[in-house]
DNA sequence: AGTGTTGAATTGTTGAACAATCGAGCAAAA
DNA sequence: TTTTGCTCGATTGTTCAACAATTCAACACT
């Protein structure tokens, strides 16, 4: 009954996939611990089950193992985040580059994922903005047309994800985000790829500024929270 | 005794690796149907830890699980072909245009690698030669000093091996192939990155028409040998 | 020839077990 | 007081044995 489709998944993929999403919503937090038996339990699955879905995330980039010491939710540090964007510098300025003779059906995303960006946005749902925010970047991969790229860049973000669940709406003012988005979709949708690509490249630049910024922010005033096991604070 | 190294790797990452070694060399064939079973008795190792191997090989690609059906070693289309070496422009390309001021060392790992593949070429060991052609292109990746590209990169070129151990020595004249790598080089040493892209890119694009030329021709023939289950010629 | 049916083999998943290792607490020593 | 060493409970790494679900091929039946 449950699996009604003929897609039929395993359960370790169906485990990985309800884990993976708590972690990217932020229910679990970087640098959360997880052991093995109990989460296998409250999700009525055996531990062989969850370790092989914990393979998984591990393999993403979503989990980290370090032997005989547990898997724990990943943490994202500056160096990572350098990493990402400028995976994200390599693969989406040239994306738009060859958008000339895009079908208008990615172009019809683009323009969804646009406007359910928007509309998230100006009901104040900072962190299901994020969401769509992504979506529309990733879309822009889609030009590619090629499989490899897409998972990959969908394995970099949701990456990227691990620090943004950190920012939340620390954000000064994100509705100044919107026109940002709309004047890319425009310059690709008439065509000024250059310019497209120009103020693609400024909008990554100032998006991981941010990012970084926050972080940086964050990891100081981290010292004396649970982040750490021992605060030489008190 | 055995782990000397303060490196510690799990069974299953080692299983993988001599998995991964065994495909990668040649040893199974695209197509080798892979039951959990003998193989781990065959290792030394049990099920469990033979199935965490294999979904390791999965997520790289070199294996496919279709569901109550087994795992199989990969078989590479045209259409994998394709896509794969529009990754490799996408990346290659750009990452000279980048080589202006890169650290010599990597440089000294280009030409390393270089003086590798024409050794092994002369030596007529065009099976080793094919290791050193893609350590020569991985080279070029690593200046983006990304590792996250560099991982990415090799497992798309460990699917592209999948290909090549079909081609083997049809090459007409793998030894032609020794000038067009060491122009390659001499232009990137020099500083004259453009001119580098361009070679590149030819390069780029003959092997592709040639892996994709041999492997037609193999599809052809492999109708009446052991490839196909029920071959209607008989 | 075409169509159930059966049954062996393989996979998906579970549960339990045991050695290896870690971490914390506690005692002994400096 | 700080350091060192020890013990012990908890968690991980790995194995083993079992069973349900599913596939595949052979066979019987029409």
């Amino acid at each position: 009954m449950s699996t009604s489709r003929i897609h039929r998944v395993s359960v370790a993929d169906q485990v990985a996939s309800a884990v993976r999403k708590s972690i990217l919503d932020g229910e679990l937090r970087p640098g959360a611990q997880l052991t093995e038996a109990p989460l296998a339990a409250s999700l009525g699955v055996s531990r062989n089950t969850m370790r092989e879905a914990m393979r998984i995330l591990i393999l993403e980039g979503l989990l980290v193992r370090s032997v005989h010491r547990g898997v724990a939710v990943s943490r994202l540090s500056l160096r990572d985040v350098k990493e990402i964007y400028n995976i994200r510098r390599v693969l989406e300025l040239p994306a738009v580059m060859i958008a000339r003779h895009a079908p208008p059906e990615i172009k019809l995303h683009l323009r969804s994922a646009l406007e359910s960006y928007e509309a998230t946005l100006r009901a104040k749902d900072f962190v299901g903005a994020v969401e769509f925010d992504l979506a529309f970047h990733s879309a822009l991969i889609r030009f590619y047309r090629n499989q490899r790229l897409e998972t990959f860049y969908q394995n970099v973000i949701g990456e990227l994800r691990l620090g943004m669940v950190l920012v939340d709406r620390r954000h000064d003012d994100p509705i100044a985000l919107i026109p940002i988005h709309r004047k890319i979709f425009q310059y690709l949708d008439s065509g000024k790829l250059k310019e497209c690509a120009a103020l693609l490249a400024q909008h990554l630049q100032d998006s991981e500024a941010r990012l970084t910024q926050v972080m940086t922010a964050a990891a100081s005033e981290e010292g004396n929270e649970f982040g750490r096991k021992k605060s030489r604070a008190g």
